[in-house]
DNA sequence: GTGGGATTGTTGACAGCGTACACATGATCG
DNA sequence: CGATCATGTGTACGCTGTCAACAATCCCAC
């Protein structure tokens, strides 16, 4: 599971093993767990090795971060293949829009670690949107959502002129349901109570963007 | 400023020192900044001494989390009085309501490091909302957004089936966008467009409830 | 008042952390 | 084949949170 013992004196990758281990670490108990010695541990190699990979902890760090983005993205990415698309316009954009929302507040509450992980570590926006932390189909959390908002003026349900930054909006209302309820003070709510303040959320964005 | 020699063996108030030290330090860098050594050292005091106020450096940035929340309070009760009451009541409600959202997103930008250490750091919902962490006024940032929603729903701008539990939409929209451009991927969006989603934010909020 | 807990602060120690510096190993390419 | 460069190792330092044992002081019962 963890110490492979290991006859060269090359590790092979070494890199993606420390961020494989930081990953499990973040997992469990969000990015502040990630600790790099452990990590190196893990990976049978000495503390100083990972410095041959990362210029410091914060940058072994931001990797895992980037690695739980591409995680998000499946989770919100697997619930979009499900919407069912042959009403009309303008219900399978509503569709469309609840599918990232729904996707994104179930990977809160299944992998709150990861999720910490993910939103929680500093980073700028270009680097959130990059194309390398897209899901397997390639798209990014951030795209998909601006395509879920893009059909909605399509279909006439969203004012034009409202569009611009509507992403913003959306995304706020949802990740402030999910850090609340994760690390804040809603930190144990009811999950069945959690689940429909979830739809509720996604319905007032629905609403009121 | 920091080291204060004293003559007695007795500290006088260590624990609110400590607090007072740990705000000061989770000002600058958040809560992860507030480190227990630090702290004693500026209150002039051993490491150890510490141990007889808090059992562990958890409860020490409790306390200082209890203490920002204060804080926060203070900045929505200062946007509260600020309201202008000689419209109609329904115009009221609104701006009450606005009120909350604008002294919280304030509050955030003004006092980023307080305002993780308010909200970041675990802790159940009855403990976020007991009396003693209100404003100068003794009203808790809860009960604040509480008065606003059930002065819409009485303004009649409100259906009162949507009443209950909406303190968690609109204090998930809001909390979503301060944590996104604090410590999340808008971490350095334009203050101006910054602002300008605030306001976006809380309209929709308004309309979608 | 005086003696004896109960409080509160101090000393010393330990393991674990991130990281700097010097060194060892081995793959790669002239 | 030998030099170079990327990669892993060893040792060391200062910092952290925390434990255990000890010391000073306050305060109350006599």
């Amino acid at each position: 599971m963890s110490a492979p013992q290991r006859s060269t004196y090359r590790h092979g990758d070494l890199r993606q093993a420390l961020v494989g281990a930081g990953l499990e670490m973040a997992r469990e108990s969000g990015p502040d767990a990630v600790v790099l010695r452990e990590a190196t541990r893990r990976a049978g190699v000495s503390p100083n090795a990972a410095y041959r990979h990362f210029a410091d902890r914060t940058a072994l760090v931001g990797a895992v971060s980037d690695a739980a983005l591409g995680a998000v993205a499946e989770a919100i990415e697997e619930e979009w293949e499900r919407i069912d698309r042959r009403g009309d316009a303008a219900a399978v954009a509503h569709a469309e829009l609840e599918a990232v929302g729904i996707g994104y507040l179930r990977f809160a509450r299944d992998e709150p670690g990861l999720f910490r992980a993910a939103f929680t570590v500093p980073r700028d926006l270009e680097s959130a949107l990059s194309p390398d932390k897209a899901g397997p189909r390639g798209r990014t959390p951030f795209e998909l959502l601006g395509i879920a908002l893009d059909d909605l003026v399509a279909a006439g349900e969203l004012p034009a002129e409202r569009r611009p930054g509507a992403e913003l909006l959306a995304w706020s209302a949802v990740h402030g349901l999910a850090m609340l309820a994760l690390e804040g003070p809603l930190h144990d709510l009811d999950p069945e109570l959690a689940r429909q303040t979830g739809r509720r959320v996604i319905g007032m964005v629905d609403r009121g963007l």
